[in-house]
DNA sequence: TCCCCGCCAGCAAACGCTTTCTAAAAATGG
DNA sequence: CCATTTTTAGAAAGCGTTTGCTGGCGGGGA
């Protein structure tokens, strides 16, 4: 007997409300919410008449209001920079994995770089009363910063973001996985390594890099600069790049690439050529994307869990949002990484076979 | 002079609310209302009064509000199978520029072929108050559907979907792709040629198995039931289908994978063996996911454009949500497919390169 | 027996907006 | 100059929740 609603002719058939349930449980609209959050002084007795009538009638709470009335909307932003690269879905999914199982639903956002998406992104995000974002855009720009925080926002960023309160920071430790990775090549006998970056104006792409000068200086070897190209995290971008290294006078025996996609457009960009991957050049990725040991060869890469990355990002996104979180201190939340080898790494060309066998590490355990 | 609000201590501090912007306008709410939505019965000296206080005070309406007042939230649901696989990665970018250009928001869930996640997927939505949803999982559970079609509910399949008036379908033409997919290997000289299904409860799998005989039968080629392989549109099924051909006493001299991301499993499945792809063995994909062209070789595929996909999907949706749309009544939309020829398709061996040389067809323009 | 206090329903006031209805003012006509 | 119509601003009623406050009721202590 539901009376016909007044609203504008164009709606749905009004979903059963907070009011129906009252009506059938007899009890009062304020016991229905209640005992639908769960709140502890309201008697068991009637709480489980509400639950009965709830499942009778499929009632679901409106989410609209109840964001509308508490302030919250129990909805996280997740804006990443490039969703067609393949390392994003699979943070994606993890990250939304998270997040539905306590009780949030996300946002996603992509920025393909451009500071007008991700102007009128944030403003999305704003409008639809996101309680907090996660930027894993490996790269802030200034102003996308500045608009969120003048909000007091909570905030999460990789690698590095302003001191400010309601900001926390996943720092990843590009320094472990790429001195695995330059050893690595070290001690099959590169002593001509190359590095091909990700577009410099991102934080993390220079991080990459300047993690790779470190090591190499650790294991003394020298890195002229024409051996250090930049790139732009896309395959096109592998591809550029290593044709530039392909023409140079004095080819490295190896290339390291600031993510994956650059390695795969690296591996495309050499078969074109005669050089054959790792016979005459070794190809180290970075990020471990599913697809990784699916090249041909399979590709020897850093891997960058995004399921530590998301979990971290969804915890500290929570530490910003609810005031008694137990680790809303907390600012900085450490990412570790870690070489995988795989077949795009060889001896360099020349060496004997029999002396490097020894020196080739074991292939790591954890290549999923 | 910000009275301070009630609400709970821990809410963000308030944005500014219609109310803020109708006092320093000197109207009133309704007025403000009016003029920011561009209502014609409002004074256009008043409405630029408004939009002045607008602009200075940063006023952004509460999207919350407004969907419960409006009943619609001018969000679209857009349900994927499997967020990992790239094509919809490049699909949901697609659909998001659309949606957004046109004024709504996107919810994205991937169900991994997981009815219990579809289960709350679909719950979720409704508790969100999407006001559409597209199912782009390129196959339905029929629960699934029921659940939705029982709340007359806008709703976008592709393929095939139940006869109801709120219900518009995406029409692949999987044939046309397919047929040219075949006549290009036969005119190669192939005459056995394999095919690697997806999951089979998928319709859209099945559709393309289908076409596939039919193409076979049209250029008089037969199929025995060993040539027809269930795979599951990962690489993995990829994988493990190449191995099972590659076991076969006769081999076929060509493989036609249900998607791109079977095809290269099978060039990684390959690459363990003695065949070469072309030159043992052509490969061909479909989808036509960015990837493809990054292959070794560069996979020759059938093109299905995800911007036609996503801009069919949004316009349905709205034709669906909105009464008075131009194509309310419109219930199929039809997609091309296209073969895009690239390198990993050749003679089969043995044949005379001199001949076949001019039964190749011209690369394909639209090599994107 | 009476009073005080704790427990726990229910009332009602928000939350920020849209939209209908009302009425004042302006325009038009006789 | 008054009556009638048209225009357009404002008042107010929701939309479906949450939550502070009120008060009825029962129990325990004086």
């Amino acid at each position: 007997m539901n009376k016909p609603r007044k609203g504008s002719s164009n709606r749905r058939p009004a979903a059963v409300s907070i009011r129906d349930v009252a009506r059938r449980a007899r009890v009062s609209i304020a016991t229905v919410s209640r005992a639908v959050n769960r709140i502890s002084t309201v008697d068991p007795e009637l709480a489980k008449r509400v639950w009965k009538v709830v499942d009778e009638v499929g009632y679901v709470p409106n989410t609209q209001a109840r964001a509308l009335v508490s302030g919250r909307s129990r909805i996280l932003g997740l804006i990443v920079s490039e969703i067609t690269n393949p390392f994003f879905p699979e943070l994606v999914q993890e990250f939304e994995s998270l997040a539905v199982a306590q009780g949030y639903e996300v946002m996603i956002g992509s920025t393909s770089y451009d500071p007008a998406r991700t102007e009128s992104l944030i403003r999305r995000m704003l409008q639809r009363g996101v309680d907090g974002v996660a930027v894993m855009t490996f790269g802030i720009e200034e102003e996308l910063v500045k608009k969120l925080v003048e909000r007091e926002f909570p905030l999460v960023f990789v690698d590095a973001g302003p001191e400010l309160p309601n900001i926390r920071v996943l720092k990843v430790n590009y320094g472990e996985g790429i001195r695995e990775a330059v050893q690595h090549l070290a001690a099959l006998g590169h002593r001509q390594i190359a590095f091909i970056t990700g577009p410099l104006r991102l934080r993390s792409a220079m991080a990459r890099r300047d993690a790779f000068r470190k090591s190499m200086s650790e294991v003394g070897l020298t890195v002229p600069p024409q051996h250090i190209l930049e790139g732009n995290h896309t395959m096109e971008g592998g591809m550029t790049a290593i044709e530039q290294i392909v023409a140079l006078p004095e080819l490295p025996t190896a290339v390291l690439c600031s993510n994956d996609m650059t390695a795969i457009g690296v591996l495309h960009g050499l078969y074109a050529t005669t050089y054959k991957v790792p016979r005459d050049i070794s190809v180290v990725g970075f990020d471990d994307i599913h697809l990784a040991q699916f090249m041909l060869p399979p590709l020897t890469t850093v891997q960058m869990s995004c399921k530590d990355l998301a979990t971290a990002a969804v915890h500290a996104l929570r530490a910003g949002i609810e005031p008694d979180h137990p680790k809303a201190a907390q600012k900085d939340w450490l990412i570790p990484t870690h070489l995988v080898v795989r077949k795009s790494t060889e001896f360099p060309r020349g060496t004997l076979p029999a002396l490097g066998k020894a020196a080739r590490p074991r292939r790591t355990a954890r290549t999923r």
